[in-house]
RNA sequence: UCCUCGGUAGCUCAAUUGGCAGAGCAAUCGGCUGUUAACCGAUGGGUUGCAGGUUCGAGUCCUGCCCGAGGAGCCA
C-alpha cells in the first residue's frame, strides 16, 4: 500500500544508517533540499541525526508516490521507506533507494531558502533556524560543552546544588536586575549570580557547584552579551586563589578537549579552525594585573593604572598566548565587597579572570572570598550595603568560617569561542537580548 | 544611555546629477534517470520602514519618529 509506511520495517536514525547497508529501513523527518531530473528525484530528508539523500526512481515507485515527491517542499515531513545503499555520489556515502514515501504534512512557503539571509530576518524565525545545519552544530556543541561541565565536577566530588533563581536582593545593586512583584513580601529580583548561595552551599557540602540561568538588566549592545545566560558557578571550602586557578585551568582544559574528541563532525559543519583549540591545554598563563598592564603598555595603550581592563585590552593581551591567561590580583575598586583582599597589598583582591584565547575576552570571573566578618561588614559598609538582607551571608562568617573561592564560567561565551562565532546569540536556543524577546 | 551605520519584491541586494523601481534566489508552470546551494525555459510578485515637507517630478533632498546592526560603558 502506497503512502503508508510499513510498520514492520526497521526505523532507523540517519546517524546510523552505515549500520543498515542493504536493509529495508524506514526514516522519519523533514525535506531539507531537493533536486529533480523528471524521472528520478533526490530528496534530502533531515531526521535531527543527520542528513539523507533519498533516491526516488519514476520505475521503482508507485506513480501516485512519485507524484507525492514532485509536491514536496522544504521542511515538509516525510516517512521514507526504502533500502540503504552505499554509494559514494550520496552526501555522508549512504543514500536511501526509496520504495515508499508518504507525506505527513506539505509544508507551504518555507521562510528560510537554503540561500543568504540577514541577521534580523533569521533572528525573528530563530524557532524554524534551528533547523539548519550551522546551528545544528552550534547547540549540539553547546550540548556537549554542559555535558563535559556537570561530568568535571561530578567526577571530581562536587555535588549540584543550585541555587535560587528568584531573589530578595541582589549581589551588587539593585540597577541591573529585572524586578518583579512577589505576593505580599514586596519585591523580588531575578538572580544575577548564584555565588552567594554557593558560598553556603560549600559550607554545607565542602564542594559545589550550581548551574543555571542568570539575567543581567544592563542596556548592553555587543556581541558578548545576553540578558539571559547560563553560567556554571563552582565554589570549594578550604580552597585559596591558586587553588581557584588550578581549578579553573584544568576545567578549561577539559572543555575544549573534550569537545575536541567528541564534536570533530560539528567543528567541521563549523569550518572552525582546530589548531587554534587543541593547545588548549595546561599550564595556562598567569598573570599579574601588573604584568597585564605593562603588556598594554608596551602596545602603546595608555591605560591608567587601576582601572579594568576594557574588551580591547583583553583582546591584545590574550592574542600574546596561544590558550587561554589567567589575569589575577584586579584592583579593589573595579571587583565586588565579597572578594578578599591581597593581604600583603590591600588595594589589590585575590581574584582572577579567565580570558579566553583569540581574542574572545573574560569567560570566567573568580575569587578568594572574604572571610572575615568584621572585614565584610566593613565592605558592605563601603559599597552602601544594606547589612539586614546580608545577614545570613554573615552567619557563614560566624558559624564555622573558612578560607574560600570560587568561579562563573558564561557557558554562551565559552560556546562562542570554541565555535568560533562572531557573536553569543546563536549559542543560546532562544537568545534574550536588550532589543528582543522573541520569538 | 551615548556614538556610527542601515531599512527597496518572501530573501539577498542594485537603481548614475532628483527623471519609466530592476536582478539573482525563492514561489508557480513546463523540460530533463545520478543530482550535490543541480541545470534549462516561461510566469506572477512593490504602500521603497512610518508621518510630514521641498519640487513639474522624490527610493534619491530636508525634518521628526519607528525598527535593526556594530561599538562604548558594565559584565559572564
Amino acid at each position: 500500500m502506497s503512502g503508508q509506511a510499513d510498520s514492520s520495517v526497521t526505523k532507523a536514525r540517519i546517524e546510523s544508517l552505515s549500520n543498515f547497508n542493504d536493509q529495508i529501513v524506514t526514516i522519519q523527518g523533514w525535506v531539507y533540499n531537493k533536486r529533480s531530473s523528471g524521472k528520478i528525484q533526490f530528496i534530502l530528508v533531515r531526521d535531527g541525526s543527520g542528513i539523507a539523500q533519498c533516491v526516488i526512481a519514476k520505475n521503482a515507485v508507485a506513480p501516485e508516490v512519485f507524484s507525492i515527491c514532485d509536491s514536496l517542499t522544504q521542511e515538509s515531513s516525510v516517512t521514507v521507506t526504502g533500502k540503504v545503499h552505499k554509494d559514494d555520489r550520496a552526501p555522508g556515502g549512504y543514500e536511501i533507494q526509496a520504495e515508499d514515501l508518504s507525506a505527513v504534512q506539505v509544508a507551504k512557503d518555507y521562510p528560510i531558502t537554503p540561500k543568504e539571509h540577514g541577521v534580523e530576518f533569521l533572528m525573528d524565525h530563530r524557532h524554524l533556524w534551528l533547523r539548519s545545519s550551522h546551528q545544528h552544530a552550534i547547540i549540539r556543541i553547546r550540548h556537549q560543552i554542559i555535558k563535559a561541565v556537570r561530568e568535571f565536577f561530578d567526577n571530581k566530588g562536587f555535588i549540584l546544588v543550585d541555587s535560587p533563581i528568584l531573589t530578595p536582593a541582589s549581589v551588587e545593586g539593585t540597577s541591573t536586575l529585572f524586578e518583579t512583584e512577589y505576593f505580599d513580601l514586596g519585591k523580588a529580583y531575578l538572580t544575577q549570580s548564584g555565588q552567594l548561595y554557593a558560598e553556603a552551599s560549600a559550607m554545607a557540602f565542602g564542594k559545589v557547584y550550581c548551574f543555571g540561568p542568570t539575567f543581567r538588566a544592563e542596556k548592553s549592545k555587543t556581541r558578548r552579551h545576553l540578558t539571559e545566560f547560563w553560567m556554571v558557578e563552582p565554589e570549594v571550602a578550604w580552597a585559596d586563589l591558586n587553588d581557584d586557578m588550578d581549578l579553573a585551568e584544568e576545567f578549561i582544559e577539559h572543555i575544549v578537549q573534550t569537545v575536541l574528541m567528541k564534536s570533530e563532525p560539528e567543528l567541521k559543519v563549523l569550518e572552525r579552525d582546530l589548531t587554534k583549540l587543541q593547545p588548549v591545554k595546561r599550564p595556562f598563563p598567569r598573570l599579574h594585573y601588573d604584568e597585564a598592564v605593562e603588556i598594554l603598555k608596551k602596545n602603546g595603550v595608555d591605560f591608567q593604572y587601576g582601572n579594568d581592563l576594557g574588551g580591547a585590552d583583553e583582546t591584545i593581551i590574550s592574542q600574546q598566548y596561544d590558550r587561554p591567561v589567567m589575569v589575577h590580583h584586579y584592583p579593589a575598586a573595579c571587583k565586588a565587597f565579597y572578594m578578599k583582599r591581597d593581604p600583603l597589598r590591600p588595594e589589590l583582591t585575590l581574584s582572577v579572570d579567565v580570558l579566553a584565547s583569540e581574542g574572545y575576552g573574560e569567560i570566567i570571573g573568580g575569587s578568594q572570598r572574604e572571610d572575615d566578618y568584621d572585614t565584610l561588614i566593613k565592605r558592605l559598609e563601603e559599597n552602601n550595603l544594606p547589612r539586614q538582607p546580608f545577614e545570613w551571608y554573615l552567619d557563614l562568617r560566624r558559624y564555622g568560617s573558612v578560607p574560600h573561592s570560587g568561579f562563573g564560567l558564561g557557558i554562551e561565551r565559552t560556546v562562542a569561542w570554541v565555535c568560533g562565532l562572531e557573536h553569543v546569540r546563536e549559542t543560546i536556543p532562544f537568545a534574550r537580548m536588550i532589543y528582543r524577546n522573541t520569538p
